[in-house]
DNA sequence: CTTGACAGACTACAGATGTAGTCGTTACGT
DNA sequence: ACGTAACGACTACATCTGTAGTCTGTCAAG
């Protein structure tokens, strides 16, 4: 079940997406250039992982490869949904809205946007 | 510093926020008939709130009235605007996307969507 | 004046989170 | 064969969160 995902797991959890399966070493090498954390911190965060069922593991001699088990794109809906029903009760347009006034939204993100639209309308 | 509000704390703000000021009894009473909480735990969530600089409180005689200190859109933005560089690398047709790709807009949503980007265009 | 209802303050406590240290084992270099 | 480095397992601990109970003071009704 989708158990909820923290920031700091999530951190790990985007290196596994970017590049799997990996030791719990190369994980920690790979985030330590963006975050400071010391090995063991990271081994922690994959252990709980492993327990929330969000990774796997594959037994590589006495160490674990670590693989995930839930879609990144599967975690991004469901935290994008779960923000859009809190915030903007469950409506998507206020939300793109809310960008639109804090004047957040580039040229480019208009015309992406614009193309978005123009495709779904078929 | 906008502390960050968490999801119980924001049930109560919603409330103030559709009207201020009111007494603990009265935020309890209003947010009752969604969550079936103590008013003690209502209590908690003020003080918790006021703590973190989220509410202002006004003496009333021997109570207090709570109302926002923090506009309802800002914290809306700041939630969005975090959960967009999380997630989608700090773009947001991408975000937009998922939920096209989720197949979780209605007509309605896309009309909508058609509408703000027309407006952005000028 | 007494009592009881109610208000806020303080306390409680388990689970999640961020961040890391220690322990016991094992594989590899010498 | 032996030490040592590295690995996973277990432990630690402060803070935040969810959810509420208790304590103490006070206002209002009788």
């Amino acid at each position: 079940m989708a158990e909820r995902i923290s920031d700091s797991e999530y951190a790990v959890m985007e290196q596994l997406w970017r590049a799997a399966p990996l030791t719990a070493n190369q994980v920690a090498e790979a985030i330590g250039s963006e975050r400071s954390w010391s090995v063991q911190t990271v081994k922690t965060l994959l252990a709980r992982l492993v327990a929330k069922g969000a990774l796997a593991t594959q037994a590589d001699g006495r160490r674990f490869l670590y693989s995930p088990l839930i879609e990144r794109e599967a975690h991004r809906a469901g935290e994008s949904q779960r923000l859009v029903d809190r915030l903007f009760g469950g409506r998507i347009s206020p939300l793109v809205a809310q960008f639109a006034d804090a004047e957040t939204l580039s040229d480019t993100d208009i015309a992406e946007l614009k193309a978005l639209i123009e495709r779904l309308e078929k």
